[in-house]
This record gives C-alpha cells, sequence and structure tokens, in this order.
DNA sequence: AAACAGGCCTAAA
DNA sequence: TTTAGGCCTGTT
C-alpha cells in the first residue's frame, strides 16, 4: 500500500481488498453515512473523517499523521484479506459468499463504542440503532467541527457511567437502558478491562462478557470480534441460523474456517442478507 | 392492527 | 438443557 499527502486528504493506493460500501454496510458499524455520491463522513476513534474511492483510489480526509496514527488500524490496513479470502473458500458456497464479500474489511473500532454499539443491537434493525447510537452521541458526546457542519464523538464510559436508566430516556432504547449503564460502569470502574481481554483468550473473553447482564452469546461475539478483534469469533444471529440451515446443517462448526471463522462469518452474513443465495427466478 | 425486528432474561418443564 | 413469554420502541 502506497499513500501521500494530497491537499488536505490522503491518497491511499491499496493493492487489497478494500470496498467502503460493504466495509460500511456490512452490519459491522453505525456511524458512518454516505451522501448521494458515495462519499462516507463518520466519526470514530473522536475525530471526524470523510473518505471516498475516486477511480482506482481512495481519499481520506486529514494527514498523513492521522492516517498513520488512526486510520491505517482503524481499517485494518496490515491484514491481508485477499489471503485470507482465499483460506475460507473450504466449499463451493464459501467460494460464492467470499467472492460477494470481497471488499469487507473488520474495522479495529473503539472497544467501548462497538460493546454499546452491539447492546443496542439487540432485538433492533439497523436504521433504529443506528439512530439511536447518533442520539447517544448528540447527547452526551463531544462536538467535533468538520467542514462546517458540527458531528460528535461517542460519549466515553466514564460519562454514561455516571447517568441513571432514566438519563437514556432520549435515546428511546427501552429495555436496554440499564443494560447500557450497567455495561459503562463496569468498563469505567476497570470490573470489564477491554483491554485486558484483547489481549488474553477467546474463552475467558466470553465468559466474562457474558457475566455482563444484557450480554448474551450473541452480543459477546460480536464485540469479540468487532471490539476486541478477535477473528475466531462467530457471532450467530438470524440471518446466520438461516445461512447455516440452508448450506451445512446441524452438525455445523465454524472451526471449518480455521482462525478465520468471523471473516468467514461476515462474508455469510453479508451474502445472506443481501439476499445473493437465493436463485433469481 | 398485530406482528416483527441482527437478543436477553427468567421461569418452568 | 431446552423452550415460551415478556420486554421498549418504531415500522409495516
Amino acid at each position: 500500500m502506497k499513500y501521500r499527502q494530497a491537499g488536505n486528504e490522503v491518497e491511499l493506493l491499496i493493492d487489497d481488498d478494500f470496498d467502503l460500501e460493504k466495509i460500511f454496510e456490512c452490519g459491522q458499524c453505525f456511524r458512518w453515512n454516505a451522501d448521494e455520491n458515495g462519499v462516507y463522513t463518520g466519526v470514530a476513534k473522536g475525530k471526524a473523517a470523510r473518505l471516498y474511492k475516486k477511480e482506482d483510489k481512495f481519499y481520506i480526509s486529514g494527514s498523513t499523521s492521522d492516517f498513520e496514527s488512526v486510520w491505517h488500524d482503524y481499517f485494518d490496513l496490515g491484514r491481508n484479506y485477499s489471503e485470507i479470502r482465499q483460506t475460507v473458500c473450504v466449499d463451493d458456497y464459501m467460494k460464492e459468499a467470499s467472492k460477494f464479500g470481497a471488499g469487507i474489511r473488520i474495522l479495529q473500532q473503539d472497544r467501548w463504542e462497538a460493546l454499546c454499539s452491539f447492546i443496542i443491537s439487540q432485538c433492533n434493525n439497523i436504521p433504529r440503532i443506528k439512530k439511536i447510537v447518533e442520539t447517544m452521541a448528540a447527547n452526551f458526546g463531544e462536538p467535533v467541527e468538520f467542514m462546517g457542519h458540527t458531528y460528535y464523538t461517542f460519549p466515553e464510559a466514564s460519562k454514561i457511567a455516571a447517568l441513571e436508566p432514566e438519563d437514556l430516556a432520549p435515546l428511546r432504547c427501552g429495555y436496554r437502558a440499564p443494560y447500557i449503564i450497567d455495561a459503562a460502569r463496569a468498563v469505567d470502574s476497570g470490573a470489564l478491562d477491554l483491554e485486558k481481554l484483547a489481549r488474553g483468550s477467546f474463552p475467558d473473553a466470553l465468559k466474562e462478557l457474558k457475566r455482563q447482564n444484557g450480554i448474551g452469546d450473541k452480543v459477546a461475539n460480536c464485540v469479540i470480534l468487532f471490539a476486541l478483534q478477535m477473528v475466531d469469533a462467530f457471532p450467530i444471529d438470524v440471518w446466520m441460523k438461516k445461512a447455516i440451515k440452508e448450506h451445512y446443517g446441524d452438525d455445523f462448526t465454524p472451526e471449518i474456517f480455521g482462525g478465520y471463522a468471523g471473516i468467514a462469518q461476515q462474508y455469510m452474513f453479508y451474502f445472506q442478507r443481501s439476499g445473493g443465495n437465493k436463485k433469481s427466478s
């Protein structure tokens, strides 16, 4: 990969899977939005940014030092996805699914933000998840001025930890409010140490996360994959249940994908949700 | 209008 | 250990 400063943007020449729409629309994150030209704007890691593709190059707002310190890792650019994509092609179905999802990358999101987002995601649809997360940022985050607009950072766990569930009423997140407060307090107090879990093992992380009220198997696996960046986590939701049932049956195990089950999961999920597995009639 | 949406918790077999 | 019902809210 090559990059260089180009005005107030960094120009990227990426020689690996990298599809902005798939990365942002595959359901792993909730704060990036495209305009009518496919230009994405969002806030992550406390910074606002804007990025788009033009011809064969990508452009991201900011300096090369921003890119090096934040965005390189955020977009997981140290990992070779085209190689991984080959290793998860264990059968014809996965060949098709991974081809369809080529360009997806697992973002290295802020751990607390991802934890909170996936607590909110339970029994919910994407538009509403995005709305709740956005309202949470607008109400409790810090303002960031960017290109003539005011954006808001995702609030720190310490800020949310000081609130009561009633204070989250403007979010309209219903029964998830106490789950959010509990998680914020656990993170803030150090009782739930996401950094430590990220350095530890998958089983430990799963066990610790599931101790939290409001975090079960599905959310815990999402957190392990998207917040702790353990690519062997394998969240199973209703879409994944359908995909597994249709293509593998009852004796399925994620171990068939080796250490990259989480990335295989993203291809399966994205494929299933796009309806691309259905035969057109 | 009733059912459902990218689960989780609790109670009851 | 597996299963049903309830849960906030918004949308269809």
